[in-house]
DNA sequence: CCCGGCGGTGAATCAAAAG
DNA sequence: GCTTTTGATTCACCGCCGG
């Protein structure tokens, strides 16, 4: 009989002093400090390992695009590959707690050696996710499909795990429609990206936030330990913190770090009630109320009135509203609410709502329709 | 020195006694008869080992859900569905001609096992396509999101194959948009859905026709020979029917194969025109420069100019241009000269150069096209 | 102030034929 | 095999600037 493998000697209150701070170093040497059982969720955003060819990629105007060719995205060869990735994935199923559960995203160049290791690994996994993309690189060349998505596997680190799963605050935010496997979100641009003095994108492949707040929103709880092993320029710990979850990053590189540091010190974290979450036609876009948080055209904590003012609601963090009327509390979506204060069978929330502008109230269809035409954000 | 490997026996020609039937048996030992080298393309909707719990699932109203229990989804591990899964890749490699490709659909139960494989057997991934199904099965449970897509991957024999593909085609079909790596399509339910006598589906999965449309009009040409290693209910077959391509199925159940042929049968092919798709500019024949002074569309000495009029260009009587800018003086082919302007590296000189007309300036492709059209002269 | 045009850009395994 | 030549090819969004 073997020997009782020894205990690690870390205990779980070690943790502490590593929330919400970056640890700088190789994540895989970094993950070893951390105790076992000891965070809740990993996200991860792992190399691609995208195997570009020599020759530059130019648009038919002849501009230059500006690939991913930096050093930590290179590997030898597919063993490579899938040493590294089955070392970190092993670390990270140690550092979790047994309900826990990992994120990990990734292209076809890596997800399916991503996949595969993540089930050898023993974790289970419950969804693949579709990031679709609503405005991709198109391809130059005329050569394949435009490459407009990336996949996320969600999956728990047993099949046995009680993972988290907000089901309700997923569904209040989709419209009252559960939250499929697919994600229509914009890139990450404008104001969001991360811009050096030159101008000059900080990270080659910076996620947006409402990926993120997607992620947390669906699989966490406030208060949770969230691992972000390759932490990059901080989208993780800066949506961790608006939407009062503790972060760990892991970054490799100190430029990745500060830029993050930066960053995430301008958060300014959602409070209170705002962070309560909720235990139709093909000719337009659908855009669910959800996006309209996710995109910030409202914040949680705002406040929505019917037309006349007879009624107010607050918005929250997954898109619900919430209504105290004298001793009575209510509760959902935007168009569950606006039937209940009225007594109505039913109700179009997004005709029934309306915020608070310089000029007046006005509905939050209006928001819709911004979004719809990529006008928000 | 190793012995030079003995070529097969068999012949090209042998894959005709194959075309349009339904070989009877396992994939891989009916996949070993066929010669090297002599399908266009491979699609493969392999078992997705599912590896369903033990209980039934039930709706909320408590009817039972038909899931997949059928044993040829049954697989003892993951070991085991891998080295079957290499089998069959290895088999569909040799069968395919070297500038052929292949298709391959599942789940995230398989598809990370799937695609692993396929890197690894040599394949060149092209694309990783997301099918979006309108109307999926929703999660009864509330336990996850719902499963709304099957993933499919698209890859070339090898990285060096001049794989078949008609962006034209698909462009056009997608309102002049590129084609993305998403297809919403909905499942294939109705009167396409085949059933038998007692009402109940013959086949557990069966894929729908516009699926397997999409893929024959992107990825083969009229007349190409398709190899569908699993044909189940034969939709691979129906569609290349209907749009002029070959097909050889291999199935191992007699009454998927019998329900097969029976629904082929019944496919009446396009004709003619009717197959036709966008043709790429490619395919148009080749005009030189030289030919538009010929034919004096545009006279020696006349000039042309950039879109913005930045730049203009003499025209020589051997149809090579001429610029002088200050002290350089530039001359070559429309094309040379249009990248030397602009200190790029490479420039089409048919969309580049302009010549002026009554309404404006119009590019010298405009011209080109002419003589295509046999307008010229 | 609004509108339109123009320039810029994003995880990209991005050419093929002729000589 | 190689190198050179020819020529095919982009969508959604942001921000700036000029009218």
């Amino acid at each position: 009989m073997p020997a009782k493998k020894k205990k690690t000697t870390a205990t779980k209150n070690d943790i502490e002093k590593y929330l919400d701070k970056i640890v700088s170093g190789d994540c895989i040497t970094a993950m070893k400090k951390l105790p076992d059982a000891s965070v809740d969720l990993v996200f991860a955003d792992p190399p691609y390992n995208l195997q570009l060819g020599q020759a530059e990629l130019t648009r038919p105007d002849n501009s230059r695009v500006d690939g991913v060719d930096d050093e930590w995205d290179k590997f030898d060869s597919f063993k490579a590959y899938d040493d590294f990735t089955r070392e970190w994935l092993s670390e990270a199923r140690r550092v979790l707690k047994p309900h826990g559960a990992i994120w990990v995203i990734g292209s076809y160049h890596n997800i399916f050696r991503v996949g595969t290791a993540i089930q050898d690994t023993g974790f289970w996994i419950l969804n693949d996710v579709i990031w679709r993309k609503t405005n991709p690189m198109p391809n130059f060349r005329g050569t394949r499909l435009t490459n407009a998505h990336e996949t996320l596997i969600w999956a728990a680190r047993d099949q046995k795990s009680k993972y988290t799963f907000n089901y309700r605050a997923l569904k209040t935010a989709n419209d009252d429609l559960q939250m499929r496997s697919d994600w229509e979100l914009p890139i990450c641009t404008g104001n969001e990206r991360i811009k050096g003095d030159d101008g000059a994108k900080t990270h080659p492949t910076q996620k947006p936030e409402s990926l993120l707040y997607r992620v947390l929103i669906g699989s966490t709880n406030p208060g949770d330990v969230v691992l972000d092993p390759f932490f990059g320029s901080g989208t993780t710990g800066a949506a961790a913190k608006y939407l009062g979850r503790h972060f760990i990053g892991i970054e490799r590189d100190k430029a990745y770090i500060a830029a993050a540091r930066k960053r995430i010190a301008r958060v300014k974290p959602l409070e209170g009630d705002d962070l309560q979450t909720q235990p139709s036609p093909k000719a337009a876009p659908r855009v669910p109320f959800g996006q309209v948080i996710e995109t910030k055209l409202i914040k949680p904590g705002a406040k929505l009135y019917s037309r006349n003012k007879n009624y107010s609601a607050k918005v929250r963090a997954d898109g619900s509203l919430y209504v105290k009327d004298g001793e009575t509390e209510i509760q959902g979506s935007i168009h569950k609410v606006g039937a209940a204060v009225q007594k109505a069978e039913a109700c179009n929330g997004w005709t029934y709502w309306h915020y608070e502008e310089k000029t007046g109230l006005k509905p939050i269809d209006f928001l819709r329709d911004k979004i719809r035409k990529g006008m928000a954000g």
